[in-house]
DNA sequence: ACAATATTTCGATAATTCTGGAAATATCGT
DNA sequence: ACGATATTTCCAGAATTATCGAAATATTGT
């Protein structure tokens, strides 16, 4: 993860509709959710919808997989735990440096 | 913090250029640097670097403090970390749960 | 007052992003 | 084949963001 992906993420994950997509997501747990039952969850226009997940797709902040006609989405944790190991490693290392997780 | 005030906190991090330029300030310590050595650093146009400045202390991301001619800008550490914190457990609780700080 | 330094504001252009209706595609059940 | 459901793609317009030279502002030392 070099800063200049870490950014792409970040951009990604700053918008509150994504931000709000990603947190569902996550809550969801390993399942996650359908884009259907997650633009229930939003109230959002189906297209507007799929360009704010084809967003976090295209940073790999989500992962999908097709199950007949429903699209499932997952939260991709792995890459956002990395975007936070950076963003605290990287960018909060000042004041706060000891906190450094012991791994 | 809001997850309002986080998507807008993460998407003026969400710039190569700003990403750089809260890393610089956040490794420089608390003293932070001048706005110009931090384009000394970055070699961008001042005017370029002043605008991502600007957005960055409109998001409360960065502090600034005059010392005559030299305008000297420092990392937020509390924020960024109440940003990291708000990602690490509203938006990444899903398998990593666990891992949560113990205080 | 003047020249030098540090930084911002102005102004203009180019590029990107956001939004959502309408149409298209894909899959399913009958 | 057909109708329903799930989701995307197309398209266009509005809004925002990024870039940077030039001019303006503020401060300092002489």
């Amino acid at each position: 993860m070099d800063l200049d992906h870490a950014a792409r993420c970040l951009e990604k994950l700053g918008h509150p509709t994504r931000l709000r997509i990603i947190r569902l997501l996550v809550r969801a747990g390993p399942d996650g959710l359908s884009v259907g039952a997650v633009q229930e969850h939003l109230g959002i226009p189906a297209s507007t919808l799929s360009h704010h997940i084809l967003h976090l797709v295209s940073a790999g902040l989500i992962g999908q997989e097709r199950r007949g006609r429903i699209l499932r989405c997952t939260a991709n944790y792995p890459l956002l735990d990395s975007v936070v190991t950076l963003l605290t490693e990287e960018c909060c290392t000042g004041l706060t440096a000891v906190r450094k997780r012991a791994g």
